[in-house]
This record gives structure tokens, sequence and C-alpha cells, in this order.
DNA sequence: CATGAATGAGCCTTCATTCAT
DNA sequence: AATGAATGAAGGCTCATTCAT
């Protein structure tokens, strides 16, 4: 299911919009459309043809993140290693729902309004899923844990490192968490 | 420091506004300040008179969940296994969050409306701050966790667990959950 | 046409009310019973029964002013030079309005929430006009103005010299108005 | 720096709303941007949309008064006779605040709303100045008063005309004062 | 396709006044 | 007489969405 190419102007035009939305969430401003709008100089209207509700956009801006951290995962399947291999991919989704304040709250969303987003979701959960199939298989990962936890899980570190931390620490905090995680607050 | 007791009417009023309000977090709806007046067949001047803002609402509704955690903490103290002391504060702790939709929001602000709410969250810190102390001492429990670490962790567990997952399932999810940070995710 | 004297506890509060309107009217706060009652803790009931209006305690915070032109007014009757005692009259006018607020807007006020305060805007009406009359007569003053238009006027130069002048600066600036006004700003 | 044409229904409104709100203003109904867009039978966003506040469409409404007076006094800077322009541009202001309504509390507001207005105020308080100044040099004017005093002064007898005076004698009234004024209560 | 003006529900908050205690 | 809790109309402002141009 491919969209139609989109005339020149109206290309320019949405990535435009893209643009100042992704601006707009570096800064941490809610993304409203009359604020895209007018910061991208376009009427309202012309935003709502494009991305019929600021989820839509949102999700347009963090796409590429998604992307990006599945094809992370896509080489991290072919790793010898499975423990390092999952471990790499979990700090790498981490960095980057730190990192990129889009991905957090469509990641948790329960609902896409994209097909596009729950492509990339599932892809993200299938690949998760194989690389802790991988390292359960190796034995170095409890039993109990199954590829539907392991979204809820990184997005309770990503929540855990904005809590009460300031936004510079946060990366380091995040990482310190992952760890915490990965070899237990308990000492065995 | 005391309050002033309140009239009799005044203070029917006020368990009225905070059981409406109750009834709202449970809902899951956002407390708005007209909305509690409506649904308590108030005037507004009377829910603001009693609450100046929607926060100091929610942290008087939360107010009891704090003081049970607290109640508990002080008790763990107590128990001469500091390992399962910390276990079961930090089990209670998750187990309240899950359950009680007014605490997480409360418990993750940066500031608080009450100095009420201040004191018990000052409370709750000290005492997982001293659960974690006694841990560390019997070497139950890795040392590079500091008593700031706490609430951020058992923030991030408890919105891990309201991820996707089905409200019926989450207490069960959220324990599984902390399992996992406690045991760590790695087999050694 | 005498009120009945009040109980002693009921005096003691309406000294506390009518001061606590004075701090207030001072600090240049507009007056609210609500306000006033708070500060002087009592009851908005008490505050209401003893003044049902907020224009009626204004007028009670500005009758001492009044009295006090008053009395400079009768005083001024005996003078033998009819053109100083009309002008020292207006000038007192004139610096009591720019340092007690509460004088302006009772004074401009077209009707009054007192008997008492009619009675003193009335004596001070004819006090005006007998000072006036006096200096026409002592062809002091031109002859076009009325006893009408003393008040106005002095309300006028009041006004001036609070636009864009500083608080600290009104007294003098007003009685530079004043002297413009009696001489005229034309030279003859 | 001229402002974006409006397209044309927008302009329709704009023209609606201002001339709601000259209504009100006429009618000594202080605005209230809800009451105008009820009475212009528009919604209140389109009448924040075009004026944010309820000064700036005050000022909106005061500018045509304002620019009549700056080109009344222009013109009166070219007469030969010193005194009579500034007795003229004195009398026309004089009139024009007690004519319009939406005058005075423009020209006594210490803060303009709109950068038009403050321009507008500036030309005003610089053409009386030089007008005052052409008088000072014709000996016509006391020496002792400077630019700053004229709006004050004019303020001030609009207002000296409002007080105790029927809406219909007002204009004769403000003249008599302004006379008063020019000339001095004080024969000499 | 693009525009951006218009909409108006909806939320927040204040305050003068009443009346049960 | 005193109290002060309760009231709720009234006003302020925002923002998601539509639709005429």
């Amino acid at each position: 299911m491919t969209t139609a190419p989109l005339r020149k102007d109206a290309a320019r035009n949405w990535e435009r919009i893209v643009s100042v939305a992704r601006e707009l969430v570096d800064e941490g401003v809610p993304l409203q459309l009359n604020d895209v709008a007018r910061r991208a100089r376009l009427g309202v209207g012309t935003v709502y043809r494009h991305f019929p509700t600021a989820e839509a956009l949102l999700e347009t801006v963090a796409a590429p993140g998604l992307e990006a951290l599945a094809a992370h995962g896509e080489q991290a399947l072919t790793d010898d290693d499975a423990g390092r291999a999952l471990a790499g991919f979990l700090t790498r989704t981490i960095e980057a729902q730190v990192t990129d304040a889009s991905l957090s709250p469509v990641t948790a969303a329960p609902v896409d309004a994209l097909t596009r987003t729950s492509e990339l979701k599932r892809t993200l959960r299938s690949v998760g899923g194989q690389l802790l199939e991988q390292a359960r298989e190796a034995r170095v990962v409890r039993a109990d844990l199954t590829s539907d936890d392991l979204v809820p899980l990184m997005c309770g570190v990503a929540f855990a490192a904005n809590v009460h931390s300031a936004p510079a620490a946060r990366a380091e905090t995040a990482r310190r968490y992952l760890n915490a995680l990965l070899e237990g607050l308990y000492v065995r």
C-alpha cells in the first residue's frame, strides 16, 4: 500500500511541517497543530490536510528514530553473542527514548494514528522478541520474560530517568537504571 | 501543626469533595474543580475554598495511600532481614501505585501543593533510604544505588506495568516487573 | 436622628473594620468587604452588618477627612482677607484629596451611601460657596464661577495630579496645578 | 510599517467589532470582549483574534479621535498668533475628551496596548509641546509650565466637567472650566 | 491544494451576597 | 450579634476543528 507521491510544493510543505514539529518536540513544547502552522508559516488547513491529528504528526516525527532502532535490531540479530546483542539493543533503545522526546509517547501509546507506526512497532517487537529468544536459548536471560515485556520495561526505564533527574543527567541516569535492571538490584 | 477543625457542615462538604475526587481518579478522569463541584452538587466556590488547585485536591486524595506506605515502611525498619524488609517495602509501594491512580502523579511531581504532601514524601524517601542503607550494609544490594534512585525506579516500574497491560492484569504485571528489577533480567 | 449606641464589643468591631479599611485605602487596594473581614479577623457577616456596601465603608473612612476640611472652611470664613481665605481652603482641599485616597471617589460620587456623607458634602459646598461669595464681593475672583463649580474643579486638579505623576511628586504637582488654575495659564 | 491588509470578510468583522465597541463606549458601558462578541453576533475567538485585550480594542476605537486632534494641532502650529493657537488646540482637546468617552481612559493610561496608540500620544505631546513653546516665547503663557503638564491638565479639566454635570451640559461646562484655567480663577 | 478567519464549547477563577450555625 | 461556609453568576481566555475564499 503506497501513498500517492506528493506534488513538489506539497512535498515541500510536508517537510516544512515535520521539521517544525521536530523543533517543537525538541523544545519540549506539546504539539499543537495551530502552533505548528504558525511556525511553519502555513495555513492551519494545510497542516490538517497532511496530518489529521497531532498524534499523526508526532508519529511521523518519531518514525525515523523508530526505523533506526529497528535497523540496529536487525543488525544485532547477526551477533554471535546473544546476551551482548540483546543488551546492545536495549541500550540503544533507552538512549533513543531519553534523547528523542517523540519516542516515549509514541511507544507507550496503546493505539496508533498511522499504519506506518503500527508496522514499525510490530517490527520492533518482533526483533526484540527474537533477540530475547536467542538470549533465552543461550540461558543468559531469565525465563519468565516474554517479548511483550520488552517495550513496557524500556518505557519504564526511560520514565524513571525522567523523574527527578536534571535534563542533562538523564542519559547517564538512564544507563545506570538499565544496568540495574539487567543485573538486578540484588546481589546474589 | 494542626489545621483548625472544620465546622460540621464544612467537614461534610470536604468529605464529599474528596470522595467525589476519589471516584473521578478511580475512573481515570483528570481532576477538574468545576467537574468535581458539579458531581458533588456543590458550588464551584465551595470546592475552591477547600482546595485552591486541582493538585491540592489530588494530593489530598493521595495522602492516605502515602501514609499507609510510610507506616508500612516504618514497620519494615524493624525487620531483622534487611533484604526482605526492602523488598517488602518496594513491593507494597508498587502495588499501591498500580492500584491507586492518585499516587503516581503525586509521587512523580517535582513540586507539591500541600506541605503535608511534602512531609509525606520526605518521610517516604527517608524510610526508603534507611531500608536501602541496611540492605547495603547486609551486602544484599548493589552498591551504586542511592536513596534518590528508589522513587524514580518505583515510578518506572509502575509506569511499565501500565503500558500495554490490561487494567486487571496490572497488579500481577507490576509484581513480575519488580521481581525482574530486583533479581535482574540476566542470569548470572 | 441619632443612631442607637453600640454595645461595647460591637463598637470595638466597628473600629477594627474602619481601621483595616483605612489601611487598605492607604495601600491603594480597592475595598472589598470579604478582604476587610479577613484582615480584621472578623466574619464577613459582621462587616456586612456594620456596612451594607463597600461604599458605606469607604464613606465612613473618608468622613474624618471631610470633617476636617469643613472645620477648616468654617475657620477660614472668619478671615478678613477673602482671597486668602478661599485660596487657603482650596489648597487644603487639594492637599487632602491627594494625600487621602478615600476622598476623591467619595467627593466625585453622584450619590452617597450614608446620610452623614451627604450632610458633610452639603456643608462643604455651603462653606465653599460662602468663601467664594466673599471673594467675589471683594472682586478678587472672576464672576462666572458658582459654588457648584468648586467641587468639580478641585476634583479635576486632584485627578490631573494623579495622571502621569509619580506618587511621591503628587502633592507638589497638585500645588502647582492649583496655582496655575488660580492665577491662570495665560499671562495678562 | 503597514499592517497586512485583511481579507474581505475579516475586514467586515473588524469593522463590526469596532463599531459595536464604539456603541458600547458611547453608552458608557465598560468594554468586555465577550460582550462585544455577543452584540456583534460573532464568536469570542474572532474578537480575541482581532483584539487581544479590551484595551487594544478601546485604543482602536479612540484612534480616529486622537488622529483628528493631532491633525488639528499640526494645523495650529502654522498659526501666527501663538496664544490663539495654543488655546484653540486645548479647546479642541477638551471638547473631544468630553464628547468621546474613549479618549479619557486612553489618554490617561500610563501604558498602551498598541504601538499605534503610543505613536499618536507621542505626536500629541510633541505638538502640544511646540505650541506651548511658541506661546511661551511670545510671553503669553506662564513660564513654569512644561509640555508634560498639558496632558494631565487637560485630563483634569475633562474630569472636572464630568463631575456633577449633566451629560448634556458637559461640553459647555468643559469650555467654562478650560477658560477659567487659562485666565485664572483670580482676577488680577 | 492552500489559506487562515471563524467558531464556540469548555475550562478556569473571582467575588458580592446570603444564611445556617 | 457574630460567624464564615456556601453559593453561582459572571467574566476571562484557549484551542481543536471547520469551511468560505
